[in-house]
DNA sequence: ATTAGCACTCCCTTTGTTTGAGTGCTAACA
DNA sequence: TGTTAGCACTCAAACAAAGGGAGTGCTAAT
């Protein structure tokens, strides 16, 4: 363990936080002697707060006030000072699983369930699958002037797009181009397919040079779709439970990230990056990636969907969030996720 | 016009609302009297406000605060006071048509748009459309054991599902299936699809009846995924600048029915349901169909993307909005989204 | 019919006061 | 030497009193 703090100032420092974190207010010398089981005098316990303030475990919000944890003091509980009690979840496995076909319906559904359970807003990121490769193309005549591209994807991922077109096709026609596009195509991954592969298609194609164009347009058009991510969120309202987060000024920072989403794209891109700790970080305060999150701890936690296919969760509330509740509940939805990839259920949406 | 009220009350009352959309505070009658054209003595106006509040068009806040005007006052105000000024908005449509070819991304962008525009909270609902008839189907063999269905509907909205097979089929059966179902299903609605067509359908493809239900299952699908209608929202912090409204208690009722939608989901039927006016209606208060807006004034206009397909466009923002910016801005939107849809756009992707 | 004037009301801000929780420090104690 | 009791001090929050100011209603004069 840190050799830097006595076990007395362990125990006054977690004190001092699981204090905190049921009320919310500055916590005093008083209040602790009250409470401490070997029974310390307040003045013995103001000397190791001073020690502990010293060292930048936790601060005064202003000269006579009890002390509150710092950034570095929520850190070190969580990193050493958290008890690791199970519990049971069973409540959360019921709910998830209720006809839940399609994924981003268990996901939106994964993000509801886990701010109605925990009380603080919630995200989940849809998978994204890196090295995706293309399994299957098709088109088929929809109408006159009118063809419909249907692609499938590794992960059973399908896009399509209507494509128009000038000259009437013959049946024959699409078979042939069929059959050219899937030769072609499949098994290659998407960032291969933009390259020096459109000329030797349209050459091949010929006459229908503008449908193949179009074709490879709509398989582009898949790249971007895929690039900004979607994000499903849910509880933000959650905020307004904690009066250090529902001033005016915090809450409208954060609850408008939640609504642009373009800062919790960033925060799964970190974490989707750092791998450690059974896939479940802890950011506190300065430490996440987005400034909007300076007066809250963030934890995510990632899944994995199979065939490489990763994705975020993630619980956003104020620093003295419950870490053992919240850092539980993520592992049983981790699990949950799990199973259902491996119980090959129905697999994702276009 | 309205005969219960005198020339000089109409201009007396004019003045109250514009002046306090401008400033949000209650205006008294010295304020008023330095500003009216024809002067009056801040006692004569006093009488007036008097009477006007007898007749519920404005009231106080408390003894002795200037007037504000009541949900009837902004009511009147709108029915009947509101200048017809036109004016030019051009900036809207440039920012519109920037390469936003499938309608779910323009409407996206509308919101965003639009609440830039206005400063206040803005949603807009997917075209829903009654009547939806099944224009084409197809089943494709992606994989040994998967098969894809992709059926288009009219106005070309595509949905597809992946299908798992015990048993292999032979290129010949698929092509069996396909006409089957082509013929069978084609211009039919969906309402009318779920009946007993089934049975007869399963009689036909005789052992293939499991993957015939199981089509049927995936349109069924889609209707019950048309049910809960798509909305886009922007800006909903922005009611975060006006302060009557961003005291905890409404903001978070307002950004709560932003989260949810469900709540904006009714106001979209209220307004699809009611024709008048040019599409756009203005709620104030009370007169929305959710509670969540009581403090709020609510404007919707209604647009047609072709084939019978209709949407929403809405504004929330404080009763004290600028109604006429806001509804000339409607106004134009209703134009580009006629726009798009006459140039023969992109249709509607899946 | 309009207006000037006056007394009155009520909110908001300022100012001062009190209260209480909490601290740091020093001195006594085991 | 570590612990505790006690005291002086600080500061935020809560409260009360006071003044200013914006606004009203009413009455009497024009």
């Amino acid at each position: 363990m840190n050799t830097e703090l006595s076990d007395r100032q362990h125990m006054i420092l977690r004190a001092i936080i699981q204090n905190y974190l049921e009320t919310g207010e500055p916590v005093g010398s008083r209040t602790l002697s009250k409470s401490m089981e070997p029974k310390l005098s307040s003045a013995t316990i103001r000397n190791e707060m001073a020690d502990l303030e010293d060292m930048g475990y936790i601060f005064q919000p202003h000269t006579s006030a009890g002390r509150i944890p710092s950034d570095k003091g929520y850190r070190f509980y969580v990193d050493t000072l958290m008890a690791d009690k199970e519990q049971e979840l069973d409540e959360l496995k019921n709910v998830m699983l209720e006809k839940t076909d399609k994924v981003e319906r268990v996901l939106k559904q994964a993000a509801k369930v886990l701010a109605a359970n925990t009380n603080y807003a919630t995200m989940v990121s849809a998978p994204v699958n890196k090295r995706n490769t293309l399994k299957f193309i098709q088109l088929s005549q929809v109408d006159v002037e009118q063809i419909v591209a249907v692609i499938v994807m590794s992960g059973n991922v399908i896009k399509n797009k209507i494509i128009d077109v000038d000259e009437e096709f013959s049946n024959e026609t699409l078979l042939k181009l069929n059959m050219l596009l899937n030769t072609t195509l499949n098994g290659m991954s998407i960032e291969a397919i933009n390259l020096g592969l459109i000329a030797r298609l349209k050459e091949q194609a010929g006459i229908h040079s503008k449908v193949i164009s179009d074709v490879l347009d709509a398989v582009a058009d898949i790249i971007q779709v895929e690039e900004d991510m979607e994000i499903y969120t849910s509880g933000a309202t959650n905020v307004f439970k904690y009066p250090e987060l529902s001033d005016n000024q915090s809450a409208q920072e954060i609850i408008h990230a939640f609504e642009e989403k373009q800062q919790l794209a960033e925060l799964v891109s970190d974490t989707l990056s750092n791998e450690e700790s059974h896939g479940i970080q802890v950011y506190i305060g300065d430490e996440a990636p987005m400034k909007s999150m300076r007066d809250c701890s963030v934890v995510t936690a990632t899944y994995e969907l199979g065939e490489g296919m990763r994705g975020t969760i993630g619980i956003i509330g104020p620093k003295r969030m419950d870490y053992e509740h919240v850092m539980r509940t993520l592992k049983t939805l981790q699990n949950e996720l799990d199973e259902i990839n491996r119980k090959g259920n129905s697999p994702p949406p276009s």
